[in-house]
RNA sequence: GGAGAGGUGGCGGAGUGGCCGAACGCGCUGGUUUCGAAAACCAGUAGGCCUUCACGGGUCUCGUGGGUUCAAAUCCCACCCUCUCCGCCA
């Protein structure tokens, strides 16, 4: 969430933030409880300090003396009651309300409502041009016998699967694949739990807003599946405050992901595109609040993730996304988009955020600085692989007319050695 | 699932009604000492909110929310969380 200084001191960039991002909030009502407070806050606190004295006054007093004493400071108390009581209310409200107010995007994220509006800034490598009849993934899946989705949907119904045999290698090749280039660029890899407690989603800011998107396990425990190790990873350290000489923290960790896809029917209902679960690899730094640092290294983990599709011969372009396609965390987004045949366009495979200290506000994720003073830390995540979504790219783009797939170098290693997959069939 | 213990500052850990936002230790910061460092010694060191140009002042917080009391970290109630033992199990 934005600290309510901030909002009160800037209340129009906070709506035109949420305008630019098609965002409805009440900042006037904000605005307007802020005030009540702050005059509230010295009433109670002189009420309170008056009450203290009269409580020591009364310690001391004589017992001829006392039971006057105790009532003047009984009638104060409860004009003190009535107070703390409204003092109550309007922190439940504001408190309501505050996490309903989306971070203002950057002056760079351009305007726009849908997908559609977003501006691509960046492109790697060449569409290729295919020879002879290509196959979709899901094709090419059936070919070999590497894809089972009317199995997948009888074990857990529809935008489910199952992989089997050499895909299923290539599934663990590619995440190793990814895991290990992080770990090298010295990224702490870390090992998260999938399923938690619901504060969790709030405080990394998909709750309240996208419970619709997320399996819940809360009738007896209260916890959700993630869509995401971003969130347990950005929580790891929450409600701490940690040493500045450690930041930034650089983690790195695989997780399966869980997605409901609620109002998406009919949307992208083929293949692999669009499923419940994923596996992942996430990267997520921890930093220090100054925006000019975290802005650079959100290049950097966006420049990760690039170096992955280089190594593995993928095109792909980056976007910057705009405002109504950005979520209610998010300063800047961008999504990288890997070239895949099937669709005849880019698809999205990553997103890389940057949030200031929206999330370390809701997290209670905070440092000491050199100069001594606490302050909340930037976070910031990127995709560095997605399965499902990699697994499209690499058997569309590298796809031979035998129906083979060429395996890219770095992927080698982790197949034994394979440079191909699948056997020649019938050239087309 | 059964039984028990416990949640205190950056960390460890005292504290069972006022002298406690909190002993002591560690860590950190500054100083003394040193050619420099280590060690030793001295001093400082929680966070939020309100107020102040600032110095400062006020107030809240010892898991959370209520209650008792003139007065609560300390007593009572509810809830949340963690740990230990037994059982079951990957």
């Amino acid at each position: 969430m934005l600290d309510l200084k901030f909002i009160v001191s800037h209340p129009d960039a906070v709506k035109a933030g949420a305008a630019k991002k098609h965002i409805d909030c009440d900042i006037d009502r904000i605005v307007a409880l802020d005030s009540e407070r702050r005059e509230l806050v010295g009433k109670v606190d002189a009420a309170r300090a008056s009450s203290k004295a009269a409580g020591k006054k009364i310690a001391s007093a004589t017992p001829e003396e006392r039971p006057a004493l105790v009532e003047a400071q009984a009638a104060e108390k409860a004009e003190l009651k009535g107070m703390e009581a409204r003092q109550k209310e309007i922190g439940d409200e504001l408190d309501r309300l505050l996490l309903l107010v989306p971070n203002v995007p950057a002056d760079e994220v351009p305007e726009g409502a849908t997908d559609e509006d977003n501006v691509e800034i960046s492109r790697w490598g060449e569409p290729r041009t295919f020879d002879f009849e290509a196959r979709s993934h899901l094709e090419l899946g059936e070919l070999h016998g590497w894809i089972d989705i009317v199995r997948g949907a009888r074990l857990a119904g529809s935008r489910n699967y199952v992989l089997i045999g050499e895909l299923a290698m290539l599934e663990q090749a590619v995440m190793r694949y990814a895991y290990d280039s992080m770990v090298e660029k010295g990224f702490t890899p870390l090992s998260v739990p999938t399923l938690v407690r619901s504060e969790t989603m709030v405080g990394t800011g998909y709750f309240p807003g996208g419970e619709d998107q997320a399996y819940k396990c809360d009738e007896r425990d209260d916890l959700c599946l993630v869509g995401t190790a971003e969130v347990p990873v950005t929580a790891f350290h929450q409600d701490e405050i940690l040493d500045g000489s450690e930041l930034p923290m650089r983690f790195v960790a695989l997780s399966s992901c869980y997605r409901r896809e609620a109002g998406t029917y009919g949307k992208d209902t083929k293949g692999l595109y669009r499923v419940h679960q994923f596996q992942k690899v996430e990267q997520v730094v921890i930093d220090v609040a100054d925006d000019a640092t975290s802005l650079e290294h959100h290049r950097e983990i966006l420049g990760n993730s690039e170096a992955i599709l280089q190594a593995l011969e993928l095109p792909y372009r980056v976007v910057n996304v705009c405002g109504g396609d950005l979520g209610q965390p998010q300063v800047q987004k961008f999504d990288i988009e890997t070239w895949m045949p099937s669709r005849d366009s880019y698809g999205e495979t990553h997103s890389a955020s940057r949030f200031h200290d929206f999330q370390s506000r809701r997290l209670g994720l905070r440092y000491r600085g050199e100069d001594g003073k606490v302050r909340h830390c930037h976070t910031l995540n990127n995709t560095v692989a997605a399965s499902t979504r990699m697994l499209i790219a690499l058997l569309e783009n590298h796809q031979n007319a035998d129906g083979t797939i060429s395996v890219p170098g770095p992927l080698q290693p982790y197949l034994r050695g394979r440079t191909a997959l699948g056997r020649p069939v019938e050239t087309r």
